[in-house]
DNA sequence: AAAAACCTCCCCAAAATTGGGGAGTAGAAA
DNA sequence: TTTCTACTCCCCAATTTTGGGGAGGTTTTT
């Protein structure tokens, strides 16, 4: 099975069922222990498929380790792989955890690609094997490449069956509308803002206003993470 | 020159103007007619490493195209590399600015890939080229895995020569802190909010401001902003 | 050329937010 | 054990934001 095949795989799983399966396919594929693709976000949803044991998973969330977890602290603040290895273990905290994930047949070592879509969607996707460091060394570096691709695919369904739809239709808003968000954005006051742009408070509060009717948002705050999140404006 | 040869060559870059010879050596190797990395950031700051003309580097910024570009736009809301022709072209300033870019040398093909860091860092790499739609779709089905390689490589650099360092530190919200921006964030009121929660309104205040002050915000609706933007809320 | 959207300005009163205080419990970290 | 952080509750008054109105001129789009 070339990358190409995986690939191919991918594009054609329809459900989110599929996904599960696939990982199991790449489990074969690659000789390793698990491999996991994990939905992220910080309230504590999360979506994954993955060949961890259930029994891991309910642990996983009866502790509610996605608290602690230095595998997704970690990976949260890096934009490259981590090695399971370069991960701040110091805590007393991380280093039971380990323990416990590995007594539930979690791999000695661990690959985690962070992935990041629109909308501060965060997900991750994770090789993890049994094995010796140096043999985990070239079997990363042979594959790093590869799994790049495929958590970057992976992502891309996932994204896909989470939304339904591909593109969702963003309403557009006009040049003194965007300055405006972006202004509330930045922390300012209407009256700094209406100050900053030199109009009146009154003229910057008719943009605030066209701008979270457009945005269908319940009030400015909302207004503008919406208009953060559509991507119209940027922090 | 294999893929490999240019990794390696990425992760020799000093600098930033290391960066920009790259390009330069990607454009030949790849026979394009350009290859440009396109770091899109908060305040319209930019930094670019491109074999773009500086006139029409100095166009975009003069003409401000940032805020209406049609490539940025359409990237920002998806998460997979974009076919140029997949845009939304449809508004006269989209066409008159193609035709502009068309004019200062840019290629009427373009592939672009959304790249995305840590803390809401959105980056942009991109090939473009002159040819015909055909050729085009040949050249990016054999080669668009690459792209994604280099552009990731591209960004892992950029990130380091920007932030210095490579972890930078978001500051830990507590639960309730996350929930509060959350809920602030879809559009409650704080009494609404509250409400929710099921606890007075006088202490989810103590978490706004709370999260304020970790955030460094000065309102909230800045705090909102930030945490969004550092992905520490998802809306 | 007409229609639509955009930019600018103004008023008022109700509602919500903000800025300070302070205080007690529980649990984790040092 | 002590210290620290997180969670919960309360008061008051100043300030800001919001939700409606309306009006005139300039660009785009159709």
């Amino acid at each position: 099975m070339t990358l190409q095949d995986i690939i191919e795989r991918l594009q054609r799983a329809k459900a989110l069922e599929d996904l599960q399966t696939i990982t199991e396919e790449l489990r074969e594929h690659y000789a390793t222990t698990h491999i996991v693709y994990h939905w992220v976000n910080s309230i504590g949803e999360r979506f994954g498929a993955g060949t961890y044991s259930t029994d891991w998973v309910d642990r996983y969330l009866e502790k509610d380790y996605l608290r602690m977890d230095p595998v997704i602290f970690g990976c949260f603040q890096r934009f490259h792989p981590v090695d399971w290895k370069q991960l701040d273990w110091s805590t007393k905290a991380a280093r039971s955890f380990l323990k416990d994930a590995i007594s539930f047949g979690v791999g000695n070592q661990g690959y985690t690609i962070p992935i990041r879509g629109p909308n501060g969607q965060f997900a991750l996707f994770t090789v993890s094997h049994t094995t010796t460091d140096e043999a985990w060394e070239g079997f990363i570096q042979a594959n790093a490449h590869d799994f790049m691709i495929i958590a970057h695919e992976f992502n891309k369904k996932a994204l896909e069956f989470e939304t339904g739809t591909e593109v969702v239709s963003v309403p557009a808003l006009s040049p003194r509308e965007l300055t405006a968000m972006s202004y509330l954005a930045k922390g300012f006051s209407r009256a700094q803002a209406a100050d900053e742009l030199k109009i009146s408070e009154h003229t910057l509060r008719v943009y605030i206003e066209a701008a979270r009717h457009k945005l269908g948002a319940l009030n400015t705050t909302h207004a503008v993470a919406r208009a953060l999140s559509c991507g119209l404006i940027v922090v």
